[in-house]
DNA sequence: TATCATTTGTGCCTGATTTTCAAAGATCGG
DNA sequence: CCGATCTTTGAAAATCAGGCACAAATGATA
C-alpha cells in the first residue's frame, strides 16, 4: 500500500539504470529495491522494467509511468517543503482574538513593530468580549483573561498580571473624601458592571491577611469597563479598574488610587494558542512579541515611582 | 515512510470533515487515522488540523497542503490508471525482431491482418540474422530459430518446426540424376553457406534409425539461405533449404524434392518474449497472432498432397 | 440537569509486512 | 577461465501498522 516509497525507488531506479547502483543511493540492499519494484510491477499488473541477471531496462509503459512518477514526486516534495517553510517562516495570515479594551488600549498601539518586523505576515483581530471556540473560528491565537480559558487543547502563557486598582477622580475625592478601609467603600458611589455580577465583589486583603469581600453598590452601572472609566473620569463615583487602564490618568493626575494599601484581587492576561507537537512560526513569532512587550514588566507599570510601587506590591512578572 | 497512504487519508479527513467520518468511510479504525495524520504531522513538522476532543479543523498550512494533496493524488491515480490501461488494451508501439528470410516470406506478407485487428498497434520490425540482446534493445517480441535461443530470462514458444528439403530444379536432376541416397550427394554439386559451417553438415535419419552426417561441397557459396535458393532455382546444384522457403516452388515444379524418404533434422522457429508475471496485452496479441498463423500446420505445409505428407512425416504441430 | 453517545487521543499488544541475510543463477571483464 | 557483479529468491528476523480498550471531553437528549 506504500505508492510513495515504491514510486520514488522507481524512480531512482531508472535514473541509476541498476537495482543495486539504487539500492546504494538510497541505503537499501539490493533485494529490498528488487521486491519493492516486484510489488509496484504486481500491483500496476504490468512488467515495468525488463530485466537479465545483470542488466534492466524500462519497458514502454515503465518509460511512461517513470514520467509520470518523477512529476508526482517532485509535487510531493513541493508539496512538503511548502509546508515546512510555511511552518518555518513567518508569513501568511495569522488571526487573533483579544478581549476589545484590553487590545485597543495596550495591544493594538504596539502592534506596527510586530507588522514591521514581519513583512510577509498579515494580521487578522478579532476584538471580543465573549468567550469563543478557537478551533472552530480558526482563531491561532487568543489574548484573553484568565477566568476565560477553558479548553483544555490550549495552552496558556501568562502575559502580564491584571491588577485592579480602585480609583477616583480628585474632584469626586474632594466632594465626597477619601475611604481609609474596604468598609468606607460602603459609603460611597461604587460604579458597577451590570451583566457581570461577579466584578462587583471587590476582594480585598487586609493587611493582617484576612481576606474582605465587598459587594459595592452605586447609582451608575454600565456594561463594559470603559465606560465606568469614563464616568469615573469625570466624577460620577469610585470605580475598580484594571491597572492598565487607569495608568495614564493616575500618571497625569486625573484619577488618584484609593485604598492603595489594601492588595487586591489579582487575575492576568493569558496568551492562548493550541497545543501540539507543532507549533507554528508565526504562532511563536506573536506569542514571543507579547511576551516582550508585557513581560516581565508591563507598559503600563513602567517608568513611574508610584507605578512601580503599585506594581511590586501586587504582582511579579511571570 | 508512506507517504501517498497519509496523504490519501488525510485528504479524506479534510473531505468528511472528521477522523472518524474518514474512518468509516475508508474501513478503518478512529484511532488508525488518528496515528496516521500524526505521522504525517510529526514528518512535516507542522499542524495540519487544529482539534478539539470533538471536532477539528483545517489550519491555513493544512489548506494549503490539501490542495497540493488532492492534486498528487489524482495523478497518483491516474498514472496507475494509464499503466493498466496500457497494459490491458493492446496500443502503442511493438518492437518486433525476426530473422530476415523468414519474415519477408512468412510473416510481413500477413502482417496486415494483424495491424487492422488492432488500429491502435503501431509496429516496428526490425529483421536481423544476429542474435540480439532482447532487453538491450528493447525488442518486445522475437521470432528466429530454436538454436538461437540462449537468454534464460526469454519464454520460447515453438511457432513452427522448420523442416529442411534437399531441392533441385528439375533442369540440374535431368542434367546431373537424382541422388537415392545421402552418399550420392558427395557427387553433387550441393551449394553451401560460408559463413555458419554447420549448416554445411547435413544430417539424414536411415529407414534403419541409424543417423548420417554429410559435410557437402560445392562450387558455390554464399552467406544467406536466400542466395543459395535463387542459385538453386536456375539450376546451380542442390540445396537444402527450409520447407516454408521452397513450397511455392515444389508446389509450381519449378523446384523437386530429393531424398524425400530420408528425415532430415528438424529445427523449429520459436516467438520469443520476456518472461514474467506481467505480460502486456501487445505482445500476447502479437504472440496469439504469429501462433494463430503458424500452428497447428504452417501455412506452407497445407494444401497439399505432398506437403502434408512430408510434413506428417517429420514432424508435429505444437 | 443528568445521562448518553460520539469524538479524538494514547498505550499496549498482536499480526502482518518488510527487510535482511545467505545463496543461487547468470553475465561481464580481464 | 576465474572473479566480480547483478538480479532474484527463500527463510529468518525485525520493524511497523492496526486493533482494542480506555480516557478525556463535548454535544445531544431526555
Amino acid at each position: 500500500m506504500d505508492r510513495a516509497t515504491e514510486m520514488m525507488i522507481f524512480v531512482r531506479c531508472v535514473e541509476e539504470g541498476s537495482f543495486s547502483a539504487a539500492a546504494r543511493a538510497m541505503d537499501m540492499t539490493p533485494s529490498a529495491v528488487s521486491k519493492q519494484i516486484r510489488r509496484l510491477e504486481d500491483r500496476l499488473g504490468a512488467r515495468l522494467f525488463n530485466r537479465t541477471t545483470r542488466r534492466i531496462n524500462l519497458t514502454d509503459v515503465g518509460r511512461d509511468f517513470y514520467e509520470r512518477c518523477a512529476r508526482i514526486i517532485a509535487e510531493i516534495e513541493e508539496a512538503e517543503e511548502v509546508v515546512s517553510s510555511l511552518q518555518d517562516t513567518v508569513r501568511g495570515t495569522l488571526r487573533v482574538a483579544a478581549t476589545a479594551a484590553f487590545a485597543r488600549g495596550e495591544i493594538l498601539p504596539r502592534i506596527n513593530a510586530f507588522l514591521e518586523r514581519y513583512p510577509d505576515l498579515s494580521l487578522e483581530m478579532q476584538l471580543t468580549d465573549r468567550m469563543l471556540d478557537l478551533v472552530e473560528q480558526g482563531i491561532d491565537v487568543a489574548v484573553m483573561l484568565q477566568e476565560q480559558v477553558t479548553d483544555p487543547s490550549l495552552v496558556a502563557r501568562k502575559l502580564a498580571n491584571n491588577r485592579r486598582i480602585v480609583v477616583a477622580s480628585p474632584d469626586y475625592v474632594a466632594r465626597h473624601g477619601e475611604p481609609k478601609t474596604p468598609e468606607d467603600l460602603y459609603r460611597h458611589n461604587c460604579l458597577s458592571l451590570y451583566n457581570v455580577s461577579r466584578f462587583n465583589d471587590w476582594e480585598f486583603e487586609m493587611p493582617d491577611g484576612r481576606r474582605q469581600v465587598i459587594h459595592v453598590q452605586g447609582n451608575f452601572r454600565a456594561n463594559t469597563a470603559g465606560a465606568l472609566y469614563e464616568a469615573c473620569l469625570v466624577g460620577v463615583g469610585l470605580a475598580r479598574l484594571s491597572a492598565w487602564m487607569v495608568a495614564p490618568r493616575l500618571r497625569d493626575g486625573s484619577l488618584v488610587e484609593l485604598l492603595p494599601d489594601y492588595v487586591q484581587e489579582v487575575t492576568a492576561y493569558y496568551v492562548l494558542f493550541p497545543q501540539g507537537r507543532h507549533m507554528s512560526r508565526k504562532v511563536r513569532a506573536f506569542v514571543d512579541f507579547l511576551v516582550e512587550q508585557f513581560t516581565p514588566v508591563p507598559p503600563w507599570e513602567q517608568d513611574e515611582s508610584l507605578m512601580l510601587r503599585g506594581y511590586q506590591r501586587s504582582g511579579e512578572p511571570a
